[in-house]
DNA sequence: AGTACCACCTGACGGC
DNA sequence: TGCCGTCAGGTGGTAC
């Protein structure tokens, strides 16, 4: 489930392993992930070149080589970064191979193959034609504001819309609305002022909280949601049991007690 | 504008 | 044992 902080953690992960080495191989085991570029293009734009920088955009993770391209990471549901010495781990659904001259190796690991690899000479241009709205941790109260004015839906519908902002997915939703005590299919336009500024602090303090915890929900506070997100999970603060149902084909994990606006 | 549903894709799991 | 339906969920397309 990589979402914006699973991602942020990836970024983390990348730049600590792989930023300004050369890159010796690429190598495509799986071209249906590739987007918009061939292997041979993206063997000969990244041979001999350095990851010099990388930026999230919110599930998207944009990586700046040394040519000014950029290469473009999105993970899907199950996928993420292995850098690795030993070839010989035998790595399971290792989609792309980057190899560097010192001898590391970086996976991009995606079971589903629902992950997505591209090339693009346009950062901006490519989040742009990509319909993202900005990215949901660098957004103030105001723009969120704006961005929610004349919107009617479910508010766990628009929190996971990436046209409006970009970054929360399904999981994450539920963890922002369950700490701001809403119910995920209370109607965004049925909103108070306070419930939505409500629900953009919790969104950061989510992600806060996420990063801090390396996305790892073993580690989260207590009173989250997540660790409990499962079909025999219980409230953590109400302790009853929690409630799932479908809101807009996902499965939403809520409290019928603690969250309200349905 | 919003929603419902389908497809993509693989592996885990429960029922029989 | 093994087959089958269902589910997981990010994205994108279509129909209403």
């Amino acid at each position: 489930m990589p979402e914006l902080p699973d991602v942020e953690i990836y970024k983390q992960y990348f730049d600590a392993t792989s930023l300004h080495k050369t890159i010796d191989r690429v190598r495509v085991n799986n071209a249906r992930v590739l987007r918009e570029v061939t292997a041979a293009e993206l063997s000969r734009s990244l041979k001999g070149h350095t990851f010099r920088s990388t930026r999230r955009h919110g599930k998207y993770l944009l990586i700046e080589v040394d040519s000014g391209s950029w290469l473009i990471l999105h993970f899907g549901m199950t996928g993420y970064l292995k850098y690795f010495k030993e070839m010989a781990d035998e790595l399971e659904h290792v989609r792309v191979l980057w190899s560097f001259t010192n001898g590391f190796h970086l996976a991009f690991v995606c079971q589903r193959m629902l992950g997505e690899v591209g090339l693009t000479e346009d950062a901006e241009g490519f989040i742009k034609a990509k319909n993202l709205g900005p990215d949901a941790a660098a957004l103030n109260l105001a723009d969120f504001k704006e961005i929610v004015r004349g919107k009617r839906g479910a508010i766990k519908s628009f929190l996971m819309n990436q046209k409006y902002l970009a970054g929360v997915g399904n999981v994450y939703s539920d963890e922002i609305l369950f700490q701001s005590g809403i119910h995920p299919q209370a109607k965004v336009n049925e909103l108070t002022e306070a419930q939505i500024k409500k629900v953009y602090q919790n969104m950061l303090k989510v992600f806060d909280v996420a990063v801090k915890s390396r996305a790892d929900p073993g580690q989260f506070p207590d009173d989250f949601l997540l660790p409990q997100r499962h079909k025999e999970g219980r409230c953590p603060r109400f302790h009853g049991p929690l409630e799932h149902r479908k809101v807009s084909g996902r499965t939403a994990y809520f409290c019928p007690h603690c969250q309200t606006g349905d």
